[in-house]
DNA sequence: TATTGTTATACTCTATAACTATA
DNA sequence: TATAGTTATAGAGTATAACAATA
C-alpha cells in the first residue's frame, strides 16, 4: 500500500485542517457574498468602531496594499461608513446593511467554529485551542 | 485599546498559525528551489517509488490539473523519472538529483517541523499532533 | 522622515471546464 | 463508462514596488 511520509508532521497536518476549515468557512459566508477576509475584517470593525485600515491591517497581518480593495469592496456595498479621523486616516464602522449583516456573521462563525472542535473530545477543547494561542501569540 | 475579536476561534487560530508556517517553511525551501508542495511531492515519491500521480493527487488532496504542470516542473528539472506502467499512467521515481536534493530536503523538514512544536512544552507536544491527526483523519 | 492609503503587478495554491487517450 | 493526464482559465490570498498626501 502506499505511505502517507507527512501524517505524522505537524506542520503538514495544521496546513490540512487549517486550509478544510477555511474551505467549510468560505462555503457558509457565500451565501451571505462574503469571502472569509472580508468577514473577519467586518468581525474586527463591529468590536473596534472607528478602527482605521491600517490598524485592522496590522491585527489581522494584511498588508495596506490588500486591506485597499477589500475595504473600498465593502465600502461599495454600503457595509460599512468611512469617516475622516484625520487628513489621511478614516475610522470604520458598520454601516445599517453591515449591522444587519453582523448578526449572521457571527452565527455563522459561531457554528463554524464549534464543527472545528466537534471532532474532539468535549474535555480536550480547550486544551488544544490554548495550545494554538500559545503557537500564535507565543 | 483595540479588541481582537478572533483571537478565541480555533478556526482563525489553526490559519494563522498554518499561514506563519508554510511562510517559513517556503523561505526554507527557497535555497531549494523548491516550493512547498513541490517538496511534500517529493518526500510522497520518495516514500512511494513508482506511485502515479493520480495517486499523489489523492493522498495530497493536489487536483489532476495541479498535478500536471507540477510534475513537468520535477521532470523537466530532471528531478524526478517517468517510468510509463500502462497506457495512460507512469511510476514516478526520484532520478539521481532527486535522490540527492531529498536528504537536504529531508533535514529542512525535520527543523521546521521541530520549530512548529518547539514553543510548546516539551510533554505536550505529541498531544498536540495527536490532536491534529484526530481533526484531520477523524 | 514616517505613516496612510492607493495602484499596479506578480506569485502560489486552488478550482472548474473541456479535452484526448486508454482501461 | 470510468480513469489518467493535459490545457486553459479564473479566483483568492499574499507580496513587492512605487507613489501621493498628510503627520
Amino acid at each position: 500500500m502506499t505511505i502517507d511520509p507527512l501524517k505524522d508532521f505537524p506542520g503538514y497536518l495544521l496546513h490540512r485542517v487549517s486550509a478544510d476549515a477555511m474551505t467549510r468557512l468560505a462555503r457558509r459566508l457565500a451565501p451571505l457574498g462574503l469571502r472569509p477576509t472580508e468577514a473577519s475584517v467586518l468581525l474586527v470593525i463591529e468590536a473596534n468602531p472607528n478602527i482605521t485600515q491600517s490598524e485592522i491591517g496590522r491585527m489581522l497581518d494584511i498588508a495596506g496594499a490588500n486591506m485597499a480593495p477589500l475595504v473600498a469592496r465593502l465600502a461599495d456595498r454600503e457595509l460599512i461608513e468611512r469617516e475622516p479621523v484625520d487628513g489621511r486616516s478614516h475610522g470604520l464602522t458598520l454601516a445599517p446593511a453591515g449591522r444587519e449583516l453582523f448578526v449572521q456573521l457571527r452565527n455563522q462563525f459561531k457554528e463554524h467554529e464549534a464543527e472545528i472542535l466537534d471532532k474532539l473530545p468535549a474535555s480536550r477543547r480547550a486544551a488544544f485551542t490554548k495550545m494554538l494561542r500559545t503557537l500564535w501569540y507565543d
